[in-house]
DNA sequence: ACCTATTGATAAAC
DNA sequence: TGTTTATCAATAGGT
């Protein structure tokens, strides 16, 4: 049945309107829709014979801007249009503008101290079907990529170790068999793996 | 044989990318492409969690603007980009009071966003056995919680909707046997955990 | 302002 | 970052 999408299209696929979450995508999306933009806001100046002032902050502070006449030329002329407020005097913008910036800080710190606390499965009474099931797939994601980093690091470990003891055996002098190394080898990744409990497969309980 | 438009093109025709010269025309343009321009600005800041400010004048001196957060903000901070600091200003003491306010906060932010990304096992590679067991750990309690939420929620719906079976049995009379409202109730819980590929207990690509 | 044929923009995948 | 491709969006021209 139809989800009853509340979105905003766009290209491949239909995009919801909303912040990007994935930074990939979200920064892809960024450059090139800021260029579109930039790109739009050039042929509207020039088709229409319009002046046109654009600025643009990306997430991370880098400015991208367009000004088809001057930015200060036209800023200037919108406040004289629109400048009902004394935002002129220095004292009373500096204030305003370090406030907001630190308001908006402040706001990104709850959010992801919001988005931290669902990754830890508190705080999701709020949340849907459809949010929960989002959650645990980036939990399982989550969960898998650290099992494979610690596979790899016992696995290093392993290889270094075999490394090493091959090495001995050739500066020793061949004692006996050759299985001496690949023995020791294999005892001591059994015992990383007992020892750390490795995945801990039998369940969550930790 | 190819023209070799040097031109631009748009929707039913091709237009060159040159002033409009058909007043007419130019209006009806301008307020097409005017409203496109102030939609994508605002996608754009939604989308890519941008700061966006826009400012368009027709050719007859009329304003239109667009502003993400505050456009005497926006603005403020394009001039601090472009513009240069002065150090000698009397108001640098002041600015650096804010400045490491700001940092601080921004410190912050860095601190949870690499422990989110730890969670979504993200940047991990630095992180050692002791560091990875304990994220292991924490990530499992959050699928746990998760799954027991996803659970309570199916159930609760199940029980509702038993609830109103039962409900609308008893005002339209016991039609025959009293088992329709359980076999209903059944097939809608089926169904949910069907639809909504409940835990996925297949395994973990998601 | 509404209607469509066309071109434009762009999400996804590589 | 750049290229390609499938899709949906924007819009020129007309009514």
């Amino acid at each position: 049945m139809d989800d009853g999408w509340v979105l905003k299209e766009m290209g491949r696929g239909k995009v919801e309107l909303k912040r990007i979450e994935n930074p990939t995508n979200r920064q892809v999306t960024f450059s090139k829709r800021r260029n579109g933009l930039l790109k739009k806001a050039f042929e509207l100046s020039i088709l229409c014979d319009a002046e046109v002032a654009l600025l643009i902050f990306s997430s991370s502070g880098k400015v991208y801007q367009f000004a088809s006449h001057d930015m200060d030329r036209t800023v200037a002329k919108y406040r004289r249009e629109v400048g009902l407020l004394d935002s002129s005097n220095p004292q009373f913008r500096t204030m305003e503008f370090w406030r907001s910036e630190i308001d908006e800080l402040k706001r990104s710190i709850n959010t992801l101290e919001a988005r931290l606390k669902h990754l830890s499965g508190e705080d999701i009474l709020a949340l849907g079907m459809r949010d929960l099931k989002q959650l645990e797939r980036q939990l399982k994601i989550g969960v898998e990529r650290v099992r494979s980093r610690k596979r790899r690091i016992v696995s290093d470990h392993a290889t270094l170790l075999k490394r090493r003891v091959k090495l001995k055996e050739l500066q020793d002098g061949n004692i006996s068999s050759g299985l001496v190394g690949e023995n020791a080898c294999t005892m001591f990744h059994q015992r990383i793996v007992h020892e750390e409990d490795f995945h801990n497969e039998t369940g969550l309980p930790l």
